[in-house]
DNA sequence: GTTACCTATGCAAAAGCTTCTCATTATCGC
DNA sequence: GCGATAATGAGAAGCTTTTGCATAGGTAAC
C-alpha cells in the first residue's frame, strides 16, 4: 500500500495524506479514531489540522483504502483495508481490539438475508467482552 | 409492561415516563429515536423536553426496559426489550428494519469469544442491505 | 388529605464528535 | 516553471447527547 494507491483514489499525492496512510500501516494499534490519528501526527511533529484528518480518512473509506468502524462510545475508528475481511471483538475494560473471521457466520448472514428479501450489503458485527491479557485492567 | 416496571426499576411514576412506555409498546415502529419519541410526544400533545426523553430512555435501559442500537447514521435508536433477543437487518434506502434471529450464529459467536480468551457480554450484528418493499424508495 | 422531602422535569447551555466554509497553499500536467 | 485546480488549516457550525440549576411534582409518613 503505497502512494499509487492514493493516486489510484484519484487524489493528488499531498503530505498529509502520504503522512496519514503510512500512519495507518506502522500504527500499533490496528484500529484508531480520527483524534488517534491527530495527536500520533503531532508527535511526530506533522502539524496536519483535525480537519484534514478527517477529510482524508473519509476520502481513503471512499477508494477502499480504509474501513470506518462505529464500535459503542460515540467515535468512529478507521483500520487499513488489507483486503481479508472480519469481524471485531472488543474489550469493554482496555479497548484491546481482536479481529476474527468465521465462514460459518458470514453464511449464515447471507442465508438470513435471503431469507427476509434483502440483498445484503455489508454487515457489522461486534463482540464485546472481558479480555484476559495481562495488562488489561480487568486482571486480577 | 406497565407502571409496576417503571417502579420495580427504582423511578417514580411519573407523566413522562408513563408516556414514553406506552409509547414504546404502541410505536408504528419498534425502533424509533430519541427524536422520534420527542416529536411524538408533540404530536399527542405531551409538552415533554427532549433532555427528559434522553434521560428517561437511558434510564429504562438501564432497568433493562429498552435497548439501545447504534446503527449507522450518527444517532441511537430505542426499542422496548421484550425478552426475546434478536439481531436486526437495515434497509439502506428507506430504512426499514427486520429483526432476526438466528441460534448457529449465536452459537458461533460464542465460540470465537471463547477461542479468543474473552468472557462474552454482549454483541451488536446488523446486516445492511436493499429491502424489497413495496413502498421502499429503491423499488423500480 | 396534608405536609415535607427528595426526585424529576424543562430549559438553556455545554460537551463531544464530525463536517463545513473560506482564504491560503500546494500539486501536477503541460 | 506556470497556471488551473484541488487540498489544507483554522475556526465556525452542525448534530446528537449530556449537564446544571431553578422549579414542579411524586411519595411516604402523619
Amino acid at each position: 500500500m503505497d502512494n499509487q494507491d492514493i493516486k489510484r483514489a484519484g487524489l493528488k499525492v499531498t503530505l498529509p495524506r502520504v503522512k496519514i496512510l503510512n500512519l495507518l500501516e506502522s500504527a500499533e494499534q490496528r484500529h484508531v479514531s480520527a483524534e488517534d490519528v491527530y495527536k500520533l501526527l503531532l508527535e511526530e511533529g506533522e502539524d496536519i489540522g483535525l480537519a484534514t484528518v478527517y477529510r482524508v480518512l473519509t476520502q481513503f473509506e471512499g477508494a477502499g483504502l480504509v474501513q470506518r468502524h462505529n464500535f459503542e462510545g460515540g467515535h468512529a475508528v478507521f483500520e487499513l483495508d488489507r483486503g481479508a475481511h472480519h469481524d471485531h471483538i472488543v474489550c469493554v475494560q482496555c479497548g484491546h481490539v481482536e479481529e476474527f473471521f468465521d465462514e460459518v457466520i458470514e453464511k449464515r448472514q447471507r442465508d438470513v438475508a435471503k431469507k427476509l428479501h434483502f440483498q445484503l450489503e455489508e454487515h457489522a458485527l461486534t463482540l464485546y467482552g472481558r479480555c484476559t491479557r495481562k495488562n488489561c485492567p480487568n486482571r486480577k
